[in-house]
DNA sequence: AGAGGATCCAGCGCGTATGA
DNA sequence: TCATACGCGCTGGATCCTCT
């Protein structure tokens, strides 16, 4: 069977595993939402910049804190990174707490730190991504756990150091296409939502000449600003700003998936300018690569693929009860799924980069030039 | 009045905090 | 470990509003 594009598959999924739901279509393009932040989350990761991440961190506004707003994925500046071996994890859950009881090294590294008592692997093998095990208030620090490997005899993990303040972070958004509708989608409030937290987390901050060209200002320690071409702000930071210049930038990226509705003939929808004039970086997830991932690893995988199509299905083909978890998502998603999409990006990425992501801004610009604006960013001597 | 765009909102999903 | 309450936010259809 073929599945010419993503709005076909909405409707296969809303007949075979959605059949449940009140409302199918809605209920298989709300998965497909997640589907877009997984392919996002493992995207940053084949990026080399898994050690970075925070997913789902609650992130204050720039200059007034009373107000946060959750951001889908943080990229922030790593102080520390080790793997340490957990020789017996002592049977499941994984926890931090057996973290620490088992390794004297980790409670040393930790020794400054709050712990926050998470499960890393459950009994029933679901991981927990970029696992958060503690904070250090007064430091503005996280240490978050990503499991590298875990057998019954024991357990690799990853423990990182990461501070308070992301550099960059990613919003996903998905759009569908309504029945009947010749035209393209007319959500302005979720632009408007993803816009407003662009445009209100970062120091520096856009505003607009008379002719509408785009300028940076910056604000300064001394309380002054520093106003300047937005591209050329933005390149500066990136590319030649001291560390202590840097306190809250925040490079904003945002990834869309297209179904090829979001354009009356050459004019982007008001939807489509509001979200490009507001993300530093906005990138379409295509039809073709949502549909592909989709076809696959869930609809018709190979037996390789097999454990992606069983955590979907077990999160969604009956009716939701208490008992029921979700095991197909950024955050928690089953061990041998998570294997699987490691494995399948790393092998598709060169495809991935080129086929699946289009760049509405900035533009003439590639792809790696953001890959490489953010490992710029990431290799700056943040402890200094 | 009716077309089409703007806004609202139901239903659902998810993460966190809390407390037993 | 489990249940529950709550805050937040996503999707897509329903409804409201504006313009002609």
């Amino acid at each position: 069977m073929s599945y010419s594009s993503i709005d076909k598959i909405q409707k296969v999924l809303a007949q075979s595993v959605f059949q449940h739901t009140l409302d199918k279509k809605k209920a298989a393009g709300r998965a497909l939402g997640t589907i877009v932040e997984i392919i996002t989350y493992y995207l940053i990761r084949q990026w080399n910049l898994s050690s970075d991440v925070t997913i789902e961190l609650r992130l204050p506004e720039f200059g007034q804190t009373q107000i946060t707003h959750n951001v889908e994925f943080g990229i922030h500046p790593c102080i520390y990174c080790q793997e340490y071996e957990i020789i017996n994890p002592n049977i499941l859950p994984l926890t931090s707490k057996k973290l620490l009881k088992n390794s004297r090294d980790i409670s040393e590294v930790l020794q400054d730190f709050d712990l926050i008592d998470n499960q890393i692997l459950s009994r029933e093998l679901l991981q927990k991504n970029r696992c958060l095990i503690g904070r250090n208030i007064n430091e503005n620090k996280l240490a978050l756990c990503d499991l590298k490997s875990y057998s019954e005899q024991g357990a690799v993990v990853e423990i990182a150091i990461l501070k308070l303040h992301p550099f960059a972070i990613f919003e996903c958004k998905r759009v569908g296409i309504e029945e009947g509708a010749k035209k393209g989608p007319t959500t302005i409030e979720k632009a408007k939502q993803g816009a407003y937290v662009a445009k209100h987390i970062s120091s520096l901050q856009k505003i607009r000449s008379v002719d509408g060209k785009v300028f940076g200002a910056l604000a300064k320690p001394d309380g002054n600003f520093e106003i300047q071409p937005y591209e050329k702000a933005l390149n500066q930071m990136i590319y030649h700003a001291p560390v202590t210049d840097l306190t809250n930038f925040i490079l904003t990226i945002g990834i869309a998936s297209n179904h090829g509705n979001w354009f009356t003939s050459d004019n982007p929808n008001k939807e489509l300018l509001v979200l490009k004039n507001s993300y530093d970086w906005l990138l379409f997830l295509t039809d073709e690569g949502l549909a592909k991932f989709v076809k696959e690893l869930i609809l018709e995988p190979l037996p390789k693929f097999e454990s992606v199509q069983k955590a979907f299905l077990a999160s969604y083909d009956s009716p939701r009860s208490s008992k029921r978890i979700n095991q197909f998502t950024k955050v928690r998603i089953l061990r041998d799924a998570h294997l699987v999409l490691v494995n399948y990006f790393s092998k598709n990425i060169r495809q991935i980069e080129s086929e699946w992501f289009n760049l509405l801004s900035p533009q003439n610009q590639p792809i790696i030039t953001l890959q490489n604006q953010l490992q710029t960013l990431a290799q700056k001597e943040w402890y200094l």
